[in-house]
DNA sequence: TAAAAAATTGATATCGTTGTCAAAGTAAGT
DNA sequence: ACTTACTTTGACAACGATATCAATTTTTTA
């Protein structure tokens, strides 16, 4: 039927021992020997078969993926990144949803892995600001990766993105545009990238001088539902900001729509910005400025840090923080 | 170290292939026999090793998702769906994303297929209207479920949904609220989905014996902007309609762009409706009003096919179509 | 040049299942 | 009671890779 390393072995004139050693590019191979037996790999077509590398070595060539996020769009990147990865080393990725609230989080993850024999999680946020469920994977031996972790002190490899700059950048840019009166809406409090992009706000604010005002600030948890909550307080307080900083897209639109309702002109009368480039910032009227993190890239690295770690292949990678991009669009205006 | 087939034979005090019978559910196991193994196999936590299954099987227990499909929401639903089948089941879903345009897209599938040994693959559009690629798919004997399909005489089990019925209704639901003037954004042309949406949306026009004016039906691609290209057509002509039903909720938000960029008050001058109720629909303003499909649940019902097919387990699964429901948002009104 | 050390290679066991095929047990038919 | 047929069971090979460990070859050292 198909290409066995036997056939390899019998084609090249060497033990199948050795065919196997050139495959898992181990040591002491001689270089003529690897030359031949490569040769008859690919004269061959030869492929691993993973199931028997799989049940013999205890590696299941497949990693997973956690998550708990509603947010298909930025889910979707990060699988994007991830499957990159897998395609080059021969992984496979394994979807698996979770609910950050379950007590039994830790043990039914620890179930899961032990099951199916992953070999390596990769873990986003909010799960990844979980110092606990990431303590109790530490105790059970398993590996992982962490994308945009609340400290930087876990020992397993992670990537990150510079929220707090981000923040504190688009922050000052609105104030460049002679905005004084800057409202926010925070994220949900379980992330920890909502307190980064609050305080790279309020900082950026402090900074200039600037005056904070609690009315305008909201807590919200993400949803769009939430931005619009938001913007009914901000709106109905005395007097309104004349820019709005909402800490993703979404309550970026929730709040768009509160002030659309009520006749407030966007952007002539109030500018509004959001996070993380979603399909809807490009698709709202007026189009959201926002922050862009390149989350593909970032999801990539983390495939790569895990992937690392139990192929020897890769050149060392260590863990990074990536850079965001402040994207302009037509909802932030020089205030008049 | 983990619990295998042998402990359970010892345990149960029976050989290690009725064992294997009894998890594999395979006939002529007598009934006391089989109750005996299942208190061992539950009593020492039985788990059957995948990969050595895989091995000896022949089977992967993974089945793979074939898309090229930019909306990543629509994207994520059917993950969930199939997910939740591949979790019951303990299969494991592989993403694989396409080209459709791709002129080795068959073999380099088929490649792929058995490379991976793939139990099983689900189509989603627009792979699954091309018949030529399906019909290799045959040749090489894989498995496979679609979602969607172009043409129901495909010999592979499907689930579609009522696009046709779903885009008449619509549009008769338009016309009762009175409008007569109605234009008409087209999807991508790949897509057996645009020409079902279309011609409800003509069909409808038809029966109530109303006027087509070529000047607002454009095609468009799926995208937001070709959505706002299509609007900017649309209200450059010398008469304005009073709806416009675009084929998906990214074109409609681009003709809602557009209108609102020519002071065209939605939905007092102009109503708009969408198609598929995506995350974007919900967070315009004023709000879309569209059409769901039950992407989750057509997912889970295909992977129930596709699964059904090698496992003899679940009940006869069948072809299905399901049916879509209108979503009544803000930005359709009666027209004064 | 011989002995020791290091590098290279291979024979064979092994991973945990399912497949083959024959043996043993049971029921049915004469 | 004696075939015949059918149901139920088990011994052992097989799947295709990696692991162990000893054998062989090459290089280095004395």
């Amino acid at each position: 039927m198909s290409v066995t390393i036997k056939d390899v072995s019998n084609h090249a004139g060497v033990s199948i021992k050795t065919v196997s050693r050139v495959i898992n590019n181990e040591e002491n191979v001689a270089e003529a020997t690897k030359t031949k037996v490569l040769a008859s790999v690919e004269k061959l077509g030869f492929k691993p078969n993973k199931s028997a590398q799989s049940l013999r070595s205890k590696r299941s060539y497949m990693i997973a993926l956690l998550y708990d996020n509603p947010n298909k769009s930025y889910l979707a990147d990060i699988q994007n990144g991830i499957l990159q990865i897998c395609k080059k080393s021969g992984y496979n990725l394994v979807l698996q949803e979770c609910d950050y609230q379950d007590k039994n989080l830790s043990s039914s993850i620890i179930n899961f892995v032990e099951d199916f024999k992953i070999d390596g999680l990769i873990v986003t946020p909010p799960l990844s600001d979980m110092d606990n469920f990431l303590n109790n994977l530490e105790l059970a031996n398993i590996q992982y990766s962490i994308i945009a972790p609340s400290t930087k002190k876990v020992s397993s490899p992670y990537v990150s993105s510079n929220d707090y700059d981000a923040s504190y950048e688009m922050t000052e840019k609105i104030i460049s545009l002679g905005h004084k009166k800057i409202g926010f809406v925070k994220g949900h409090e379980m992330h920890s990238a909502s307190s980064l992009r609050f305080n790279g706000f309020i900082n950026a604010m402090d900074e200039h001088s600037l005056e904070r005002n609690f009315d305008w600030i909201i807590q919200g948890d993400f949803s769009f539902e939430s931005g619009f909550q938001a913007g009914e307080k901000i709106f109905s307080s005395a007097e309104h900001p004349t820019a709005v900083f909402a800490s993703n897209d979404s309550m970026a639109a929730g709040v768009m729509k509160s002030a659309q309702m009520k006749k407030i002109l966007i952007p002539d009368q109030l500018s509004i910005v959001g996070f993380d480039d979603s399909p809807t910032a490009e698709q709202v009227w007026p189009s959201l400025s926002t922050v862009k993190q390149p989350v593909k890239e970032m999801a990539l690295h983390a495939a790569k840090l895990l992937i690392g770690e139990f192929d020897g292949l890769t050149e060392k990678t260590v863990s990074k923080e990536f850079k965001s991009e402040i994207i302009i669009r037509e909802s932030l205006r020089k205030l008049n």
